[in-house]
DNA sequence: GTCTATACCTTGATAGAC
DNA sequence: GTCTATCAAGGTATAGAC
């Protein structure tokens, strides 16, 4: 069971993270969580320190998502759209680490912005509203879909870190109406 | 100059709380930065512990911004969308914190979560939007709403956070283009 | 009110037995 | 690979001189 306990150091500790930060997270608290001797060395066998279970963290959540089918382009915006929230869910834990670590390890943040633009949440589905029939996504379709995206995740930011959905509204409600705004 | 300190370890604090964190913030590093010798208990002098500080800070912030005058309602809802941005950029060490903190300190959280629904940037605006003659918006204004304070707070997070603006979109174009969205 | 000095605790990290 | 033991470093907080 060594590469075993490797797993589940990487699986609390992502959780740990997430939760309380990094520098807010003793070695200690990890192994007691991954279920070894608190202040016993053991994690070093594992890990050479704090920050290479970070990185290894890290590169091991993004290639998760990756690997993950960027869904097959659902027909209509509003599905595409209900698909980009479920992906940044999947993307949370790594998204919360990388708000507390954008100043420490800037390196980081560039890696998950890189992992977003792949999936195309940024600026993917634009295509999608150069033709639409609104004339405010006609007269300007680039700030359109910075509303788009901006929608999309500050609904997400907002129910994932202020604990609540904007006014109630769930995601299919949001969805759609976003859709709706945007391509008429 | 004694309470000219304490004002100087707020404001030093403010900053580092809001770059680094609390945890990783050390007692020592706000003496050094309010220009007191680090690692002289000096601190001790002005707050009981670094949690009492962080009280300190949060109420300071929030008075002071629940000072400022909520503007008088712009004529426009470009307008009154971009002084919403502006106030969410006063608001935003506090937010910063609040990321960090919350599962920490949930009051702090609710603490910013009711000035900002006071402020309005919540719901507030609806109103105009209730006479929208836009389909989608008359269709479900709830969750138009939702759009419109997702897409806003989506908007600054980004900037704010990812260090960047959405699709290189300045603030007066992103708000102008939600705005005729919204309202047609 | 700020300093030097210090006591104490927590955390990071290693050594060596099992 | 995990444990006990251990230490150095860093951080919290207090005491007492100035």
């Amino acid at each position: 069971m060594a590469s075993g306990t490797r797993e589940r150091i990487m699986d609390v500790a992502l959780q740990l993270f997430a939760e309380r930060g990094v520098a807010a997270t003793p070695v200690t608290a990890i192994e007691a969580a991954a279920g070894l001797s608190a202040g016993s060395g053991s994690f070093y066998r594992h890990f050479k320190d704090k920050q290479a279970l970070l990185a290894a963290v890290v590169e091991r959540e993004i290639a998760l998502v990756r690997k993950d089918p960027a869904v097959p382009a659902a027909g209509t915006l509003a599905g595409q759209l209900l698909s980009d929230l479920d992906f940044l869910g999947r993307l949370r834990p790594l998204m919360t680490i990388l708000m507390w670590e954008r100043n420490r390890a800037p390196e980081v943040a560039e890696h998950v912005q890189q992992v977003m633009a792949d999936r195309g949440v940024e600026l993917g589905t634009a295509e999608e509203l150069a033709v639409a029939p609104v004339e405010a996504v006609r007269a300007d379709p680039q700030a359109a879909a910075a509303v788009m995206m901006s929608a999309m995740t500050g609904y997400f930011l907002t129910t994932e870190y202020f604990g609540r959905r904007p006014a109630g509204i769930d995601p299919q409600r949001f969805a759609s109406t976003l859709a709706r705004l945007l391509t008429g």
